[in-house]
DNA sequence: CGTTAACTGGACCATTTCGTCCAGTTTAGC
DNA sequence: GCTAAACTGGACGAAATGGTCCAGTTAACG
């Protein structure tokens, strides 16, 4: 016999306070880093105080844990917007933009929210190891539909691999916001970026003249 | 009027004490990162005591420093040798191999020893990113170099931009890593090799007709 | 409205961690 | 061999940090 869950009475006032300090966390660590923000900053950050931490989240491991849901549900919105009509070349290219542009903002700093997790956390949470790599499988996913979509429409020749070519411009973006950071310049990003789009473009049936990324 | 620098006189039994300590820092480091890593963690891997630690280093922050550039110069002996005789489209196809093997060892697991120092430091350490963005753009320039080599001698077509090409091949091999260590398993990371070898393969004066890295 | 549980602020505790100090030992160089 | 400085072990201190507790306030719901 189990025993009745007991129900979770919920308010609007305490859903806000849990949301500001996910809010507050997302900022300090894409910074800083996971294991060099502490539980202060955070508190501090987010106008809040430690028995409202310790209500919320069991511990700072399931802080991080809700806060890689947090930025998984963020990235994936985000680039469903971007991705979800995929179906000529122009679309990669107009999202490769956007993400140099916004990347150029902070001059390559700072990096991927999710790339700087997976370095940080691989090694030390299997959870939070796991959770980050079923998003990037996610993500991959919206750009691979995108690209069997040009291929059935007859944009890309069939023997374009989507998979493949997905799995290699998600490592071209990572490996581009890393070394960006280490930079702090975007251009090793923007390098990546146009390598992968020019391999995708290589598979394309009728391939454009021009040069990828500049105008 | 300066003072003259005090000379240090160092023994022996010094220096081994160092290497002992940036050896089991670099040991630890690479499997838990930087921050999680703490000084009795060294003290007690590199059977040493805290006295020692700081006589030869004199903070965290320096021993971290040390080790960046332990690490730069680890990775730059090792790519010396496997990048020097580039000369045809083969070596970059072993040299791509050799880092495969060596990753799938671990399963895809703890990533690039500099580019996860780069992601834990770059927002943190000025320095540290400085030597790390110095010791990317040397180990790429080895990369850079054998390419053009394969230019001159007419394998590489004219239009091949050896400084680009490097740089598409660095991020691919660190985003490689990331995702690799992110889903413990290499594959990501072959597959992000070998679309940057395809890249370069496009610009081979001759290309061959079989694909990439399945021999 | 009144009761109950969610919520809040902040004092407080325990441990971890960086860093210091010092008494004693070993080594380099004369 | 002798002497000075490098070296060593480990006890110790102080601050940072994760985590607990509780008295008082606010909101949900009959």
């Amino acid at each position: 016999m189990v025993a009745p869950a007991k129900r979770q009475r919920i308010s609007q006032r305490g859903i806000a306070t849990r949301e500001r300090i996910l809010d507050a966390a997302n900022r300090l660590m894409l910074v800083r880093g996971v294991n060099a923000t502490t539980l202060d900053d955070v508190r501090e950050a987010s106008q809040t105080s430690k028995s409202q931490l310790y209500r919320h989240f069991a511990d700072k491991q399931e802080l991080v844990r809700a806060l890689v849901e947090y930025r998984g549900a963020l990235v994936l919105q985000r680039e469903r917007g971007g991705l979800e009509r995929l179906r000529s070349f122009s679309g990669p290219v107009r999202w490769r933009n956007a993400l140099v542009q916004a990347n150029s903002l902070n001059n390559g700093r700072y990096g991927c929210g999710l790339g700087s997790m997976a370095v940080e956390l691989s090694d030390q949470d299997e959870q939070s190891r796991s959770m980050l790599s079923e998003t990037f499988a996610e993500w991959e996913k919206l750009i691979s539909d995108g690209l069997h979509r040009m291929r059935d429409s007859g944009a890309l020749r069939q023997d374009a691999d989507p998979e493949r070519l997905a799995t290699g411009l998600m490592a071209a973006l990572q490996g581009g916001y890393l070394l960006a950071n280490a930079a702090h310049d975007v251009a090793p990003m923007e390098v990546a970026l146009d390598m992968a789009l020019e391999h995708i473009r290589s598979f394309l049936v009728e391939p454009s003249t021009g040069s990828v990324g500049q105008p």
